[in-house]
DNA sequence: ATTCCTATGTATAAAAG
DNA sequence: TCTTTTATACATAGGAA
């Protein structure tokens, strides 16, 4: 038998809208709480078919944030690209990498701070890059990890459409 | 008795987070899911005392978004500012009545266009004002709403504070 | 700092007013 | 169309690893 002392989790408490004090458990909900809000940011992007973007200061320093599907689109343009160049064989882990491949360039950009190449409607929200810190992309980056699952499903689903592509009879 | 012929609300239902296309069930689930958004980025915000934005392009037409408690910080000022000159005889109701010409001032700047008193790093998120239109602006004052609760405690906890100033000895 | 767990608090899809 | 109700799905505080 079992000595019955495992009390697991005590389940979710109540806690009042005001500035958290205790500085862990501040950092802990600063994690949870940003994840859950890029996440309904992204949801509701997908289901309404609109921009959502969400700019969070982390508590240690300085801002930054996350950026909309269209960036997303793009990411899926470049990984359809790539795939039908090189046949299927890219595979999940690859479309992962994809995505930090656009992460990494985006940060290039930042240090360039010059871009020109970034003038377009799709990427308003990467022009701030040039006023932003290392950390700060950091941030953005972050915001992409969430974002993940809903590129992955999506790039699944145009993959699937593509690879339907009826043959020449 | 009764017939027992009286089915009620079905309850929630899970749904896909893919683009809804009954139109009418997409205006109140993009009404619902901003409101929450703006929910839950005030409570982040408050919570782990950091500035925080989000920016949603409606499904209708253009941009906008809710700004940072920045914007809350000015409106408190700006109702201390009055109370000390009127004394204390604004009541809560008054302090809704601020906000809500802080949401006209801003109506007012969108409309000169060539705001310069807006420079400050405050205000960054102003700045995209002149960019839009007056639905965008309405979306903006719903955001306001939506953090009057908190307005309203801070703009309690700062007038306490004031009135608690101790007289000359 | 992430991740898993559990018990709950919250958000919300549908239906009804 | 907006508000309220209902029933549930989802998010998350606290604790532990």
């Amino acid at each position: 038998m079992e000595t019955t002392v495992k009390k697991k989790g005590n389940g979710r408490k109540k806690i009042e809208i005001k500035k958290i004090e205790k500085k862990s458990n501040l950092q802990v909900t600063f994690s949870k709480r940003r994840a859950g809000l890029f996440k309904k940011a992204a949801e509701l992007s997908v289901l309404c078919g609109v921009d959502v973007a969400v700019i969070v200061q982390s508590p240690a320093g300085n801002i930054f944030s996350s950026g909309g599907p269209s960036a997303i689109d793009s990411i899926i343009d470049r990984y359809l690209a790539a795939t039908s160049q090189d046949g299927d064989r890219k595979n999940n882990m690859e479309i992962m990498k994809e995505i930090e491949v656009h992460e990494k360039v985006v940060k290039e950009n930042k240090d360039l701070k010059g871009i020109s190449k970034m003038g377009s409607e799709e990427f308003w929200w990467e022009r701030r890059f040039d006023d932003l810190d290392v950390n700060e992309l950091e941030e953005y980056i972050a915001a992409m990890e969430g974002l993940k699952k809903n590129v992955l499903a999506k790039v699944q689903e145009l993959a699937a459409r593509a690879n339907a592509a009826p043959p020449p009879p």
